[in-house]
DNA sequence: ACTGTGACTGTAAACGCTTGCAGACTGTGT
DNA sequence: ACACAGTCTGCAAGCGTTTACAGTCACAGT
């Protein structure tokens, strides 16, 4: 099943086989045909590491994500594979569990069998990820870093939006849920802080949790306990724990609080009220990130300039509405 | 940054650079410790491509999904990512978007580069996995094939317990809401069937649809229209928007109809209400295939006896209730 | 002194494919 | 007839490792 008996049995030379998989125009007709059947008699497929070994480039793609199981990586995820097999690479794929320890050993182990690396929302310093830039053409999601492209979305605007929305709401008082430390919570922060300021809000923060449901059922009582009317939470899961634990305690999702989540994943249209949340083009953000990474590997030096910016939306559902009017106030706002 | 480089700094032959990283104890200390040193101040690492030639194994695993962000897929994923790291393996993630073609070649693709390939509910026909499991060794999730090594859930008496559930809430008519075609959704079926006529329950079928959400929306108004007061619906992701359509409707779960879900996702937990549902241990299944896997790999003959069966089982929560007593027989059961 | 043993290292031939270079042909223009 | 270009093919040298085999050496046993 080696290039040499398919040569042997179509009576060329290994050189021929070889042309007729990598560059088929080059060989003539009839040699060509010739080649394939006897190809197909063997059942001979190329050997990818012994082409990646001669060519120096894998045709496979690496991606790192904080947690495979995540609503949001996985869309990221799945759309990059597709366009990765789209565009004839193979994709691997590792999770950090957000230790980025793991991240950073995960994408270095990666980086040598790949020919381009995506990794969304890395944790890991600014010199590692150099290292790694070094080591092989990366895009990141999620995190930006001078030299190295990254694919955006511009959070702090539509976070803006957010709690505009609330306070048009007549809310006055909320609170931001923090993710994990890093890119992602900073841009949701900054717009948080600034808009609250500009519309005169009082804002508060907690966290960071872990961008998971329990960390949110958890984060809920520290919320009660805050007194505010609405919440902002790093992510829809977050969001999602809160809404739970707050229903459980009697308190009415947005009777007596308002919810925000981010991402817009599915989980923000399943679950009662459907959530209010941040749209975040996670499947466009997968594909343009291949794309660019891609350009990058083919040599294109394209966006090596300003990264790519994806818009995101604030989605208006059922878990933000008017804020209840004080009378009791500083007591516990449970019925 | 070749052994070669590595070799000349250490002053040693590269065969020995080689054993340094491959078996470390075949080579004295003194000399070990001299060869590290050269390596880490020329950043050499091992060429992965150049060793999987070499040694004819790539230490790369893959797996084949339907749906990468499904949330029972992305589970099993992450789990054999853990588990294929923790074993020093790399991995391939390919999804098939539930088209069989896509399936077959993406597998295919893969078996060219890994060491061993996990199929997860995969529904390509029996001689395209014949052939596959020619080409390298293979694991399957959820299917059940002669000669294939694979694991199991025993749905089939967890569907019994759901249905008896129901039967002793008084429920007598109920609807099975089918899956995409193959073993996951055939067992569910048989174990359905049968538990409904040993329980003389009145059991009727619908689908399949797809494992989706938008799915079980679309499932809702048909379960409406054939008057059942309980449905089993083949995933969590089918019954939750099942629960949501139907609420949309003003009709009451558990208080007038009662859903049944499968996987026990996160979701179950996140919904309202919380879905009752069979649970499927995804993660230790992820873990098992790998296990088992890694034992073909590496030559122990393991596992091609009968599969690794898992216990799956039913989660009681609160989509499930007392039947209804039916009032206005045969007329739609809205307020 | 000699043989045997074990521990360590080097030599060199793979592994399967790609590709620069050159040779063999065919056809065209002069 | 000849030069020239163009098209197709083969030769052979890599690509970076691994590993059987053989060689060297120190040391123990006789």
């Amino acid at each position: 099943m080696s290039i040499r008996k398919v040569a042997a049995r179509a009576g060329v030379s290994t050189a021929t086989v070889s042309r007729v998989f990598t560059q088929p125009q080059a060989v003539a007709d009839e040699t060509r045909r010739r080649v394939m059947t006897a190809a197909e008699e063997l059942h001979y497929a190329p050997h990818p590491a012994a082409s990646a070994l001669a060519r120096g480039r894998t045709c496979n793609l690496g991606i790192v994500v904080p947690d495979v199981s995540n609503s949001f990586s996985a869309v990221v995820t799945k759309a990059v594979d597709r366009q990765a097999r789209r565009e004839g690479y193979a994709l691997f794929v590792a999770g950090s569990d957000e230790v980025v320890h793991d991240e950073e050993t995960s994408a270095r182990a990666l980086a040598q069998q790949v020919d381009g690396l995506l990794l969304v929302s890395p944790r890991m310093p600014d010199d590692a990820l150099l290292a790694l830039a070094d080591m092989t053409p990366i895009v990141m999601l999620n995190r930006l870093l001078d030299g190295i492209p990254a694919v955006l979305t511009n959070l702090y605007e539509a976070t803006g939006h957010a709690v505009e929305h609330l306070h048009a709401l007549g809310h006055r008082t909320v609170v931001y849920l923090a993710g994990p430390d890093g890119y992602a919570n900073d841009v949701r922060l900054r717009g948080f802080r600034d808009a609250c300021s500009r519309l005169g809000m009082e804002a508060s923060e907690l966290g960071p949790f872990a961008a998971r449901f329990q960390a949110g059922v958890r984060a809920a009582d520290l919320v009660l306990a805050a007194s505010v009317t609405a919440v902002v939470a790093y992510n829809d899961e977050i969001a999602v724990g809160v809404v739970n634990r707050l229903s459980d305690r009697g308190i009415g999702v947005p009777a007596d609080i308002s919810v925000v989540g981010f991402d817009d994943t599915e989980l923000a249209e399943m679950v009662t009220p459907r959530l209010t949340t941040v749209r975040i083009p996670a499947a466009m953000a997968g594909t343009a990130a291949v794309e660019l990474l891609l350009d990058l590997v083919r040599g294109r030096d394209a966006g090596l300039g300003s990264p790519r910016e994806l818009s995101a939306e604030l989605v208006v559902r059922s878990s933000t509405g008017p804020a209840r009017v004080a009378r009791d106030t500083g007591q516990d706002p449970a019925p």
